[in-house]
RNA sequence: CGGGGAAUGGCGCAGUUUGGUAGCGCGCACGGUUUGGGACCGUGAGGCCCCGGGUUCAAAUCCCGGUUCCCCGACCA
């Protein structure tokens, strides 16, 4: 039937499928990397302008940074170059010359802006800092999936410093929040918010938190992360301010990104066998017309009718399609569908002479969710159905979310809830639990999440020894 | 990087065992008939058969080396 694998028979077929045939990427000529295409691309350009937005909305600036980095900068934090020179990628011939001293590839920017930052601050006056960078990186990673894991990736990182660390802890709660609510408003993925294990968190940081969101077959994937750098980095690139107290201070920093990973979770929590399911605030394309005609008499009509109703809603403000491919309806609305376009529109002959369109919801197929509507204030019905499906796909997305999270008291009840799902346990925060639980169920741990917290005492299902925290454990991308 | 599969037109595949003119379905182009849930008929275009080397009169097919993709691990946003 369908041009996919369904996500039953194949999970991952599923997902490389819909990539595909959705026209969102195509594999690069590079190991790793992918091509995104147009559709694929301005999904993420619109992911990114509401983040951007969020970034700015809390007093943050854009500016960009170079690719390059010298190899110097990496080793001077130490578990910073130990985390990441696995995976760097150097250069070490320019303009046909050996280099004095190899460059790395970014993996990520702190050590290059931390640089820049030691010379821009030298005084309480000049903080905080508080910038932001759209770029791409590069990690040499052993297995990669389109969007999820590419050797090359887009995202954007952000960097701040500040004269206290109350102001820097503030600073990276504050970012985890945005995030999750990037999320969860713009993106209808209900994520969890919640503080990396010490195993999990980022090289350099004394502290990591992340979203965690739950793709479609119940696997986690880290959506975002938020870095308390304590004084680490502020110490290996001499980041020192003059204080009011006239005395020389080290500052506090904090990173936090948000990479395209995101896109391939809005394909994995809200995507069906039939294709996309884009949320109305992110989506290419809110609404396509597909005109319907046999004569040409018809056809004239039918797209004089079409083109009213596509310059009316485009003045609204709806991001509107007006397909006039030479191709049978059906095969229209498969593709509408299979882009995961949240409303269609159905103009026909039939329409003309009522004054009607016939609108079609891809939140509810088939049949129930077609419904005939004048085309008197149209454009406000639809308004009004977009904000309904965006809350719907959030409504479902929960839905599954919660139901597949089981609280377990007992590594035996873990070992049966991580099979299919999620668990919530009681654990130490000790890298051995979570290696021991990750060697024998292949769960590994999640966050402690901050919402789902009852300040109980509970044994640590691995040591045994008394705990008031709970982490997530899961399976994960 | 370890284990397992695979690479043939845009997509899905057959052909490889046993070497002998490169095929099928979908898609694409043109013409006609169609069009409210993936239309049909006709004509046609499109291939260094992943790359490099070797064996042979002859290689998609056999041999050696490499690359990429997929799945399962370890590593990771």
């Amino acid at each position: 039937m369908g041009k996919i694998t369904s996500r039953a028979t194949d999970y991952s077929e599923w997902y490389l499928d819909l990539i595909r045939e959705a026209d969102l990427a195509d594999y690069a000529p590079v190991r790793g990397c992918i091509v995104v295409k147009p559709y694929g691309w301005t999904l993420y350009e619109n992911m990114r302008d509401h983040l951007d937005k969020r970034f700015k909305d809390t007093g943050h600036s854009n500016a960009a940074f170079p690719l390059f980095i010298p190899m110097s900068f990496l080793q001077k934090e130490a578990s910073h170059v130990q985390g990441f020179s696995p995976e760097l990628a150097v250069v070490t011939i320019g303009g046909g010359e050996t280099l004095e001293e190899p460059l790395v590839v970014r993996p990520t920017s702190e050590t290059i802006i931390g640089h820049m930052y030691a010379q821009w601050i030298k005084s309480y006056r000049d903080l905080p800092i508080l910038i932001n960078t759209w770029n791409s990186v590069v990690r040499w990673e052993k297995r990669t999936k389109p969007f999820l894991r590419t050797m090359e990736f887009y995202w954007q990182e952000g960097h701040t410093a500040h004269a206290t660390h109350e102001e820097s802890w503030e600073e990276v709660r504050r970012m985890l929040d945005v995030y999750e609510e990037h999320a969860r408003i713009d993106c209808a993925i209900p994520a969890i918010k919640g503080r990396k294990s010490i195993s999990e968190k980022f090289p350099g940081a004394d502290r990591t938190l992340s979203i965690e969101a739950m793709m479609g077959d119940k696997k986690a994937l880290q959506s975002g992360t938020s870095h308390d750098l304590g004084q680490n980095f502020a110490h290996a690139f001499e980041m020192k301010f003059l204080d009011r107290d006239n005395s020389l201070k080290y500052c506090w920093t904090t990173s936090w990104g948000l990479s395209w990973r995101l896109t391939g979770a809005v394909i994995m929590v809200h995507g069906d066998d039939t294709g996309l399911r884009l949320p109305p605030k992110i989506a290419p394309v809110q609404t396509a017309i597909v005109p319907i005609f046999k004569t040409d008499a018809e056809k004239s009509s039918v797209m004089d009718v079409a083109n009213q109703v596509f310059a009316q809603l485009k003045s609204e403000g709806i991001r509107i399609k007006l397909d006039d491919r030479d191709d049978s309806p059906g095969a229209k609305f498969y593709d509408w569908e299979m882009r995961g376009v949240p409303i269609r529109i159905e103009i026909g002959p039939r329409d003309v002479t009522g004054n009607t369109v016939l609108l079609a919801r891809r939140d509810i197929p088939g049949k129930p969710g077609k419904l005939i509507m004048s085309r008197e204030g149209l454009g406000d019905r639809i308004k009004s159905l977009l904000v309904e499906i965006q809350s719907q796909y959030l409504a479902q997305a929960t839905a599954f979310q919660k139901s597949n999270i089981r609280e377990v008291e007992t590594y035996a009840d873990l070992k049966v809830a991580v099979e299919d799902g999620w668990a919530l346990a009681p654990v130490l925060d000790d890298p051995a639990v979570d290696a021991q639980i990750k060697a024998e169920t292949r769960a590994t741990n999640r966050n402690f999440p901050y919402d789902l917290q009852d300040d109980r005492e509970r044994p640590c299902i691995i040591t045994g020894k008394p705990t008031r925290e709970r982490a997530l454990f899961a399976k994960a991308y």
